[in-house]
RNA sequence: GUCCCUGUAGUUUAAUGGAUAGAACUAGAGACUUCUAAUCUCUCGAUACAGGUUCGAUUCCUGUCAGGGGCACCA
């Protein structure tokens, strides 16, 4: 039983005693370390049914629970409007040390979600096009939620779902057909190859807009890779799909993640027309010539799923992903896409739910917004275009490297470490606060690397990582059954470190783990700096310390993870 | 126009209906012969406005104002 439900329960009994019922009971931390550990707020929640004022019914519940005390509190105490405080004892903190030491490998873990099976879709790229911050965003989304449902013991699959057909991929193919001359072999670097149809797809991008001629050219070639009844346009196409594919590949291992399945734009397309069709005259009526969805009918609008040209649009080939999604068993479907997308989903899901309630009901969306530059308006590339999620860390890292090298001894992988810490720094910035508002992305802000920032907790990760090392080499071993007062502001906060797990998972809340991360790297630091951690003529004290150091340790390294950014053991 | 989202220190933000609204950046003062100073300590500063519900509201409801997004064949 947890701390929570054992106070919970204790707590339901006294109120039983007192014959007082109907009344949900609430455990939180308050905010001040003085008001106990855990407080309630059932006297005053009570105090109006029972018809007492909040402060007797305190004491009588206190009264009750003073009864039957638990062993790991060490009192209770009624203060402010009538809250009821409970202290733990110190022996509770020394077992919470001792707990995550002998669990490194899984604390923080739950089994809210034990046997269920969740299909989580982010970081969906174009394919032909950079992957860019909208996506990089995405990700770092989609992959501190799945982490978080691992967390959660949910088995947990990740899809992406690539638009590999379209205009956007016609305008592509035109370029290259116009380029011919500068094609790349195959056995150039994938660099290469990427900036080639980055390139491509400019050229046939910036032609569409201002040449009416050439706009029409792009328009066939864009319902030939539909109809796949051209070969030398099939294989450019194939060509250059190929390509895109390994230098998403790249970026993913980039990122570190890792895909179950990809899902194409190309493979779903009839399907959603089929599935639009099979339910026109139910679901979908036809108007002016498309094939629409009425969403007024529910609150929402009306959005058009096959065009009067008869081309599914974005909604329909939505649907048909839903029957590529129903060969995978799930409990729970999550999709994660920019906030400009919610209205779309929201109307999509709808229609989803005339056809499979069932399914559609499991369904969940989660939204990010956008990533902002210091002025507030969108961030874009040196050349002008939007900026590549490539460019963005390669800024940033080279900053980081500017930075590492003003140090004494530079570390061998210096080059691996910047490429984390600058990827840390970002994924930070995008995790630190609640998913779907914007983020203003004050690059020099981020890059002072001070206070609020992922590289204070890999710093101080790493700083932790040293003592464990230094007192190795004093031969000082690891040793919990203490407790030092100098650390008290972290023991009263380590061991919350799976409640807050389990509350970000459930409300998929990543900024719950960077704020609590963040705190606790702080009141670590600050231990840290009024305390010698490893003296050799101390060696008792020492190994208490360095158990607390430990601890510290595990966490941090498991709350970077469950976020999905890279620790470093050494800056 | 309509629907949705968002308004918290100068800036970026946190806060499961709770106690003195918590951080970080900026500014100012201080701390490295000693375990990583990418650190630490101290000071200044905020819930857009008006009502309502509640013992209690940044949080819930209504209205006003401001910003962003969607609203028919792009994704």
């Amino acid at each position: 039983m947890t701390i929570q439900e054992q106070l919970t329960q204790s707590i339901k009994e006294a109120l039983l005693n007192l014959g007082i019922e109907g009344i949900e009971i609430h455990l939180e931390h308050p905010t001040e370390n003085l008001h106990g550990d855990f407080s309630t707020n059932v006297a005053l929640a009570s105090a109006k049914k029972v018809g007492k004022n909040p402060q007797d019914v305190a004491d009588d519940i206190i009264r009750e629970l003073e009864k039957n005390k638990l062993n790991i509190i060490e009192k209770i105490e009624k203060a402010g409007p009538g809250f009821i405080n409970f202290y733990l004892t110190k022996e509770f903190f020394i077992q919470s040390i001792k707990e995550i030491l002998d669990n490194k490998k899984s604390v923080g873990s739950n089994n809210r979600l034990k046997n269920k099976k969740v299909l989580i879709e982010h970081t969906s790229p174009n394919a032909f096009k950079l992957l860019h911050i909208g996506h990089f965003m995405a990700n770092a989304v989609g992959e501190a939620t799945a982490r978080l449902l691992e967390y959660s013991g949910a088995e947990v699959k990740r899809a992406t779902y690539a638009s590999d057909i379209g205009l956007p991929v016609a305008k592509a193919v035109w370029g290259m057909m116009q380029m011919q001359a500068e094609m790349p072999e195959d056995t150039d670097s994938v660099s290469r190859k990427v900036e080639f149809i980055g390139n491509a797809y400019t050229h046939g991008a910036g032609m569409y807009e201002s040449d009416e001629e050439i706009k029409k050219q792009i328009d066939e070639i864009n319902i030939h890779i539909y109809k796949k009844d051209d070969e030398d346009i099939i294989s450019l196409y194939t060509k250059g799909r190929a390509w895109s594919l390994m230098y998403l590949e790249e970026m993913y291992k980039k990122l570190d993640t890792n895909f179950d399945y990809r899902f194409f734009e190309s493979e779903v397309f009839d399907e959603g027309s089929r599935i639009v069709r099979a339910h026109l005259g139910k679901v979908f009526e036809e108007s002016e010539g498309a094939i629409v969805f009425k969403g007024e009918d529910y609150g929402l609008h009306t959005r058009v799923f096959i065009s009067s040209k008869g081309a599914p649009t974005y909604e329909a080939k939505e649907l048909g992903l839903q029957t590529k999604k129903a060969e995978i068993p799930y409990d729970i479907s999550i999709v994660v896409t920019g906030n400009e997308q919610s209205a779309v989903m929201e109307v999509g899901l709808k229609a989803f739910e005339q056809i499979d309630a069932e399914r559609a009901n499991k369904t969940e969306h989660i939204s990010h917004g956008l990533m902002l530059g210091k002025n507030g308006k969108k961030m874009s590339s040196r050349k002008g275009g939007s900026l590549s999620a490539e460019e963005l860390i390669e800024s940033v890292k080279t900053e980081v490297l500017k930075k590492m090298k003003e140090g004494e001894d530079v570390l061998s992988n210096i080059e691996e470490v910047a490429e984390k810490v600058a990827v840390g720094a970002l994924k930070y910035q995008i995790l630190k606060q609640g998913s779907g508002k914007n983020i203003v992305f004050d690059i020099e802000q981020a890059l002072s690397f001070e206070g609020d920032s992922g590289p204070y907790l890999q710093y101080t990760y790493a700083r932790t990582n040293s003592l464990l090392e230094k007192g190795k080499e004093a031969g000082i071993e690891i040793k919990t059954g203490v407790y030092e007062a100098s650390a008290e502001s972290v023991y009263k906060l380590i061991y919350q470190f799976s409640e807050v797990v389990e509350r970000a998972g459930e409300e998929y809340t990543p900024q719950t783990v960077t704020t609590f991360l963040m705190e606790l790297a702080s009141r670590f630091n600050a231990y840290y700096a009024g305390e010698k951690i490893i003296d050799i003529e101390k060696k008792e004290k020492s190994s208490e310390k360095l158990a607390l150091v430990d601890a510290v340790n595990t966490v941090l390294k498991r709350g970077l993870v469950v976020l999905g950014i890279p620790a470093v053991e050494r800056m």
